[in-house]
RNA sequence: CGCGGAGUGGAGCAGCUCGGUAGCUCGUCGGGCUCAUAACCCGAAGGUCGUUGGUUCAAAUCCAGCCUCCGCAA
């Protein structure tokens, strides 16, 4: 099939490879203008579904908006010309105008990374995960106008583990993504797909995170403080602070102790355990300081001595 | 030239302000204690202190450039 494939961040790497293992033709790939960032100059960085495209000599369109402007009008005109059979999109971070829509053949085709109609928008792996919810999934989909409501074609579930990060499962997702959507092609080709309206009483939003989300509060119950550090790994990361310094927790679990002790306090000095607000414990097994590497906990105390009964707080300010 | 932190035996850190033969916690290896141990005791190995050059009688420590890593901001 002639395939046109947008996309932008890690997420959407496996699913172009995919489709370009799988022997489709993908004549072109629109992704998200470079942008400047790192610390030296601010260098202007390919996003990651760019150089892939590069590798494989596809060629590659950044528009900067595909709804208005001149650039808009050529890239349309574009696509028009390629005459895809079906546009994949996949976290490409743009809205695409309802011409472009029309386009395909077959219509453009969305892997969202949740089983809708839960968790539409921007952030659902992370949202999952800091709503303890115990399983996920990726769904493939029609789009419509408004965002991730169109009508779903194939769904995927999987488990999500009591410690896993919400960065550990977006790169699950992300693979089982890949295979769901070469499913997807070969049911297009196949014309056995049944698409199936969203339920819109069952959804809900997911937006991006915000940093304002980072502040570890541990007057929350455990199982709270652990979905935080989980779901917000590993960006922006669950934070808090000790002894004037911030520390970011990457990875944490749940441990059977209960305690008197004020929440935030150190209660096992040897392995980071910190009481919480209902008297239970989550453990920091991963950390990392302001200008230091992220390393597992027992390397961090070797050299940060941190003693049983300090208090880590949420932010600097509470001292 | 966006702001800042850091590179020291296998790991994590101290030492640098006030230059003068490298230290801590842990790991590794050997030995001891013990019914036994991830516990305890004794001992050992292992480092051109990121790199290049400069100052000096002498540089991990002061100065300059370069490389790499990280936090913040975008």
């Amino acid at each position: 099939m002639n395939i046109v494939f947008m996309g932008s961040p890690d997420f959407a790497v496996p699913c172009l490879e995919a489709l370009i293992c799988h022997g489709e033709n993908v004549t072109a790939v629109f992704t998200q203008p470079d942008k400047a960032r790192g610390r030296r100059g601010n260098k202007l960085v390919p996003t990651p579904v760019k150089e892939v495209a590069l590798q494989h000599d596809i060629p590659v369109y950044q528009p900067v908006s595909l709804k208005n402007g001149d650039e808009a009008e050529e890239c349309v005109h574009k696509l028009e010309e390629l005459a895809p059979d079906v546009i994949i999109v996949v976290a490409y971070g743009k809205i695409l105008p309802k011409r472009v829509l029309n386009i395909p053949k077959h219509g453009c085709i969305n892997v969202h990374a949740s089983l809708l109609p839960r968790y539409r928008g921007a952030g659902p792996i992370q949202w999952c995960v800091l709503n303890g919810e115990k399983e996920t999934g990726v769904t493939t989909m029609l789009m419509g106008e408004a965002l991730d409501t169109g009508d779903m074609l194939m769904k995927k579930a999987t488990p999500i583990g009591e410690n896993e990060t919400a960065s550990e499962l977006h790169d699950r997702l992300a693979v089982i993504g890949a295979e769901l959507l070469i499913d997807t092609i070969e049911a297009v080709k196949n014309g056995t797909l049944h698409p199936e309206k969203q339920d819109d009483s069952l959804s809900n939003y997911a937006p991006m995170l915000t940093k304002d989300m980072c502040p570890i509060d541990f007057a929350k119950p455990a199982i709270e403080v652990h979905h935080q550090i989980c779901g917000l790994s590993a960006a922006p990361c669950a934070s808090a602070y000790i002894g004037g310094r911030r520390i970011k927790v990457y990875h944490s679990e749940l441990v059977n102790i209960n305690t008197n002790e004020a929440a935030g306090t150190v209660v096992n000095a040897d392995d980071l355990t910190v009481a919480c607000g209902d008297g239970k414990c989550v453990r920091f097994c991963e950390v990392q300081t302001d200008g230091g590497k992220r390393m597992k906990t027992a390397d961090f105390l070797r050299g940060n001595k941190i003693g049983r009964g300090e208090i880590f707080t949420p932010t600097d300010t509470v001292q």
